[in-house]
DNA sequence: GCTCAACGGTTAAACGTATAAGCATGACCC
DNA sequence: GGGTCATGCTTATACGTTTAACCGTTGAGC
């Protein structure tokens, strides 16, 4: 039993005794081309008899033009990145176009996914924040292309495509200033896995806080700065450890997304008081910060409508047939910070 | 200035000094023709030289087939889909597939999916559970004109697609028994904003508290069954009003996938003692399950493990070139459920 | 009666790839 | 030296749309 043969174009001319050329006017609904009413009645009639709908691969060819979008991100079911895929579906629903989702979170997955796009898999990219593994080289290839692209990032990019930037450096150094302004002399940090490899979009937090601790004279202590804490269970047990450790710091900085919210978890099952004891500033606009007690601030990244504007932004750039070689730099991400301590 | 001109296998096969099918066949690595290494190279070499890659849409319409699936969710951002999403997209990279999501949160999103499938944007399907307002009538549609589709559902379904199940009532009727035996009394209910509606693929999980409710004489209270907690804050806010309410619950059953943590929070900062003063039953394998203290359990649906078989189902049918017409019921669904109260 | 434009279509040529079928070329055998 | 047969290509067609260009009618205007 093999696959029923879809009926085409021609099938629907035929039924309704007229040529293809007039399906395609009558189905695009296109008014510049003058159909009398009876026509199109029956061209619909005969389609929706056969149930009848434009092969998009052929429409695609036609028109180069492939009505769809690809969203790199570094993985699914992190904040950061649900409330972007989840704007940018909004979004591109709301212009017609499908997304399609790819997860770069190793090496040839990033050189896989890049061989796709030149393949022109989708008529735009939007690059998440943080992506690992995607090298200039590979990205300004595409660049080259003419392919419309935004990527969001907060350090150097090559030329060649549109970034959207969050100055995230100064809004980390304020709020570690606050932490350290308000009594705090021992901060932890949590991180993700891959800042400590050289990608180059990684994260400039890391940066920001080795920063903070050389302008205050703190000495750097690689035994609170820990790396892989990208998933939540691994992220409570960094804070666990850090918590139980015989040199207790007194605020952790979490990085990561998530991790806060663990080291918050770990804080409680540790008997310890927030922020009394130990002080946690997280990054992102964790929903959970709206619930909790005061006990939880959060510094960067973009709120949830700033993430809509980064589509919107290469959605214009599609429709304007502009590759994107503007190396444009907006700033539309907004620091999300509350009282600390 | 216009897009750049992509370059075709026309372009390469000038470059190489051969024809554009001596080009397709070395491109796609065909051993059954035999070409000579010389010849080989030459191809390859034009090809590096001009970045070129085959055009998808044309290799789309040719071999009829698009390499891409298609996931269709209720929302993005809440653990079950996201593990499902997870899941579906390493599968799918396996098997060389690109995945487009699609969101489907109203009615008309829901119809203008069902138009784009039919549009064979995609080789199969995968449904997610609970996801509202697809019908019967377009979904049959589907399967009639012979697109693999694996739908997740433990409803009703017509005829015509792979179903996979999870007999979540079973689970649910358990561990609810579980919570009357150890003495709770008043059991709140926290779902989600769609089992409320008509949509036939919506949660059994109410019918499972309606019918633990009846067999154990406790009479229906809608006072304390809620929904519109979908997300975390309003479910914060749905179990703070529950807890703070004079009639307090000795329970909730949060049926929503985050709602149980949001459960946690709410008592905690309602200075209640989980499970002491309420007990808190979660459903879907929350990560955050792993990490507090015994004081959540939750039941179904699958574990990690088994979304990835029914990305497999997908790929089997689409593989054998079967229209999934076997109407064929699998159960890899297993329960998580722990220690109750 | 002639021109001209509008009307309501149709014809045909792409879009870029895949692949069945064909066709030289030379080796090899009798 | 004519037939057979692999070898290594090329030619040509199809995939299903879209869209520019074309073409008979018809009716109005002069």
């Amino acid at each position: 039993m093999t696959r029923a043969k879809q009926p085409t174009s021609r099938d629907v001319a035929a039924l309704a005794g007229v040529s293809v050329a007039t399906v395609s006017y009558v189905m695009n609904g296109r008014t510049d081309r003058r159909i009398p009413a009876e026509t199109r009645d029956r061209v619909l009639e005969a389609a929706r008899q056969l149930a009848y709908a434009p092969n998009r691969s052929a429409r695609s060819l036609r028109r180069r033009r492939t009505e769809q979008v690809c969203l790199v991100v570094g993985s699914i079911g992190v904040p950061a990145y649900d409330q972007l895929a989840a704007d940018v579906h909004v979004r591109a629903d709301e212009a017609g176009y499908g997304v399609i989702t790819v997860v770069v979170d190793s090496p040839d997955r990033a050189e896989k996914t890049v061989g796709l796009l030149h393949q022109r898999i989708a008529d735009g990219v939007i690059i998440a924040p943080d992506v690992p593994y995607l090298t200039e080289n590979s990205l300004g290839g595409l660049a080259r292309s003419g392919l419309p692209m935004v990527v969001m990032s907060n350090t150097a990019v090559p030329d060649g495509f549109d970034v959207v930037r969050a100055p995230e450096t100064a809004a980390c150094a304020e709020a570690l200033d606050h932490l350290v302004g308000s009594g705090r002399r021992r901060i932890a940090y949590m991180g993700h896995e891959h800042e400590f490899s050289d990608s180059p979009l990684s994260s400039e937090r890391l940066a920001a806080y080795l920063a903070a601790l050389e302008r205050h004279g703190m000495s750097r202590d690689d035994d609170i700065i820990v790396s892989g804490a990208d998933d939540r269970v691994a992220a409570y047990h960094a804070a666990t450890a850090l918590l139980n450790a015989p040199d207790r710091p007194d605020a952790i900085f979490a990085a990561s997304g998530r991790g806060a919210i663990s080291a918050i978890w770990a804080a409680r099952d540790a008997s310890l008081t927030v922020p009394d004891d130990v002080a946690i500033l997280g990054c992102g606009n964790l929903p959970e910060s709206l619930i909790t007690q005061p006990t939880l601030s959060t510094v960067g990244p973009p709120a949830a409508d700033d993430f809509t504007e980064v589509a919107r932004l290469l959605f214009d750039r599609i429709a304007a047939g502009v590759p994107s070689k503007g190396h444009e730099v907006t700033e539309p991400w907004i620091y999300n910070r509350r009282a600390s301590t």
